[in-house]
DNA sequence: GAATATAAATGTTATTTCTACACTTATACA
DNA sequence: TGTATAAGTGTAGAAATAACATTTATATTC
């Protein structure tokens, strides 16, 4: 044989993303509400399965868009889960994404027609198959790149207070931080503009509100370093 | 339809594994020389398809028996690969594993029959398909997982010397490290125990051997710390 | 057996980073 | 005018990191 491998190998290979949104309070994962057999009713990932002419970056870029109407969404591949029975409808490895969206931004009809809904990551129902092991590693990614490169650009508004972006972290990294401390660390990475605007929304005084550097936000995202928060 | 999936969608899906040793002076991947087409006589990763009845980790592992005769490596899937054209004969992703080996403890008849050789990082050939790219990735990970967790029990002999473990680090973060100050993290480390016995073999004045305290390394395998070194 | 050559072994100080911690300020509203 | 609320701000002690040079043990050579 010349051209073409043996087909008995062939298996099902989808991509299955879990995306990450923050409202103001905690971190959410968007998850949708299967209308199909089998596991009908359940929650899960959104997914997809990789076609012929896509890499798996563009099945996951496909697959966001389908669910959030957004394009170049911030994403990562995570891992790929090949357990042999993890589907009981046909043998499938699924390798997932997790991506990081702005969650006012979405398209809100869309998640509608799905059966979509933001949950917070401490109330996540029984998903099917292993998405649960594929949301809990996903979190440990998160945490994880959040200590090693600046997050947030994503998944805030344009302007944002510094306690918006503080809460942002500590929802990530599920902890408390100093206000001072964070402060301080977050201006030695030196990647925001203070703006002279304030926001009146959340105080009688105001709070300045500020916007990443987009240039000095990406350099950073190269060079990893360690902010240890 | 009840049962399956529309099978125009299968792929075929590869395990390739990148397999660093480390020989005392440098960090190195054995790769294989192809003798069969396409690219044949060119050097590449060795790999095989996955298999019905196995996880990609399980196809991993036999790749590596395979190659190396050696059980239960040291192993961690890294990423999947799925550019459309980067296999010539037939769309293939590939989901790479990097595995760590004792450079002394392979098979060398298994290694012969392949046309296998070790590859000092510095002298990696031109690869088939994306496998350059993959090694490169590899080498990140490695990099990045020695900054966070300790390495050294899979790549060394039993017993050895700090020299020698400095050798490892030096060569895997590919910089030269100050010897007091290594010694005294590897120390606050405690996951070494100093044995009476002196290796005669590299001065007059004799280097104590050292051995990993296996639970407690495998316990700082675990919970991640940072050390900078 | 004295001198030499080689690699091993060892500790301190200065610098940087991290952590803990509390009071003042601006403004709206009562 | 007083009160309530969140914003804004700095320092000192502790811990980690980085820089740095001399002494020691032994085999070999003269």
């Amino acid at each position: 044989m010349l051209k073409g491998y043996f087909s008995e190998y062939k298996v099902f290979l989808a991509v299955d993303c879990i995306i990450f949104g923050f409202d103001d309070e905690d971190l959410k994962v968007l998850l949708i509400q299967r209308d199909f057999e089998p596991e009908k009713g359940k929650w899960s990932l959104m997914g997809g399965f990789l076609k012929k002419e896509e890499t798996l970056d563009d099945a996951a870029s496909r697959v966001l868009f389908k669910l959030t109407g957004m394009h170049n969404i911030y994403m990562e591949q995570l891992y790929s889960f090949s357990e042999v029975n993890r589907d009981p409808v046909d043998r499938t490895i699924s390798t997932s994404y997790y991506a990081i969206v702005n969650i006012d931004k979405h398209n809100k009809e869309l998640i509608k027609n799905y059966n979509a809904k933001w949950f917070s990551l401490s109330k996540i129902p029984d998903l099917i198959f292993d998405h649960n092991l594929i949301v809990d590693k996903a979190v440990r990614r998160l945490r994880r790149r959040t200590s090693i490169n600046p997050i947030g650009f994503e998944l805030l508004p344009e302007k944002f207070t510094m306690r918006q972006l503080q809460k942002l972290y500590e929802a990530i990294l599920d902890k408390e931080i100093d206000k001072r401390n964070f402060i301080n660390k977050i201006n030695s990475m030196d990647i925001l503009v203070k703006l002279k605007e304030k926001d009146m929304s959340s105080s009688t005084k105001g709070s300045y509100l500020y916007k990443f550097d987009q240039r000095k936000y990406d350099e950073k995202q190269g060079n990893n370093f360690y902010l240890k928060i």
